[in-house]
DNA sequence: AAGATCGACAACCGCGTCGGG
DNA sequence: CCCCGACGCGGTTGTCGATCT
């Protein structure tokens, strides 16, 4: 039985012998892929397009870069995940050499297990309702941390957190439509920025004014709440998707939607009609471009204690700090730890 | 030594998107 | 505007070697 992409044709399945490597190495250097569809045939396999083109993509590519993940790695695969969520192939396209497969390989059978054993939710990457429970009030039972989360070196000046502001804009392609969430509320810092405010009771949430001690990613002038509810599993399912703003020029920029209540905070020239799909794109190139600052950065300071940063000291510790805990910070050579207690 | 289990990773499957006819 | 094929992506399954019992 053939695939359903290719019925027509009898094609193998299962593991690539070197033979068949060879000749697709052989085909696709000498004359390019073309039409994947097409390979097969001209390259004298027995296999699918589409097993073609995944056998080179993961598998026989020059400029694949094997071997295990380096610390290095890992710690961006975790940055970025903890933004985009399960966007592989996005993931992948900043870890030179590394395919959308194997970062997905790596993450399930590694770094989520690590995720865990820290207590964190994998998804979400906040402190998982077991740990929470067990944190409370940071109770007898656990006289001694439980778990450390080691993190990247945190930043300690502003102007790296600037220069580390995470795109707001970027994460608003990934957010449900959630009845819940409404922008309730504004801080004034800068321009009129709104802070949203998760409704649902159920999920773990604060406002600035409600606790102080609420931790906010700072994107910028951006102040964000991230006491992530788990609605998305990015860990952004917070704000309302059609309001975006632009990460440069911090303006809301309004999607098709007539019955929007952020009109009010907005100058007529501030509002923005663009289609969807424009803007989803320039907030894919943003993703990309953050994501290159996030990699630079990691390759630039390995060695250095305070300078380097992943997503800047704010980020992490809101993401790993929920309101209601007790947490302390320490350095730890050239890492930072949180533990919790 | 042999079977069971586990972990890593290769490969497949199904679905969404896009572009050409 | 619709249809269809190609492609890309993420989730899942399969395979195989290592380790455990």
């Amino acid at each position: 039985m053939g695939h359903h992409c290719c019925s027509k044709q009898k094609v193998k399945r299962g593991l690539w012998s070197p033979e068949e490597d060879e000749k697709l190495i052989k085909h696709i250097t000498t004359f390019g892929h073309g039409s994947w569809s097409s390979v097969p045939k001209l390259a004298g396999l027995e296999r699918c397009g589409k097993s073609c083109r995944l056998r080179w993509i993961n598998y026989l590519r020059p400029d694949l870069k094997r071997g295990s993940f380096s610390a290095q790695e890992e710690r961006v695969i975790v940055d970025i995940h903890r933004i985009l969520g399960n966007r592989w192939a996005q993931i992948a396209k900043h870890l030179p050499g590394r395919t959308d497969n194997e970062v997905k390989n790596f993450w399930n059978s590694c770094v989520k297990k690590k995720l865990i054993a820290q207590g964190l939710d994998p998804n979400t990457h906040n402190l998982l309702p077991s740990h929470k429970a067990n944190n409370n009030g940071c109770n007898l039972s656990h006289p001694k941390p439980t778990s450390v989360f080691f993190v990247n070196s945190p930043v300690k000046d502003a102007a790296s957190c600037m220069d580390m502001n995470i795109p707001f804009s970027t994460l608003l392609s990934l957010l449900p439509n959630d009845p819940n969430i409404s922008s309730s509320h504004f801080s004034h810092d800068g321009p009129n920025i709104p802070i949203y405010e998760q409704k649902n009771p159920n999920i773990f949430w604060t406002t600035e004014e409600q606790n102080p001690n609420t931790s906010f990613m700072d994107f910028s002038m951006v102040r964000f709440p991230i006491s992530s509810p788990p609605s998305h599993p990015s860990g952004f399912g917070i704000v309302e998707e059609d309001c975006l703003w632009s990460s440069s020029q911090l303006q809301p920029i309004e999607l098709d939607r007539q019955d929007d209540h952020h009109d009010e905070m907005l100058q007529p020239e501030q509002q923005v009609k663009k289609p969807q799909q424009e803007i989803i794109k320039a907030i894919e190139v943003e993703i990309d471009r953050k994501a290159d600052i996030i990699l630079t950065r990691e390759q630039n300071n390995m060695d250095s204690s305070f300078e380097s940063s992943n997503f800047g000291f704010d980020f992490v510790e809101s993401a790993v700090t929920p309101s209601d805990m007790y947490c302390n910070s320490y350095d730890h050579g050239d890492e930072f730890a949180w533990e919790y207690c």
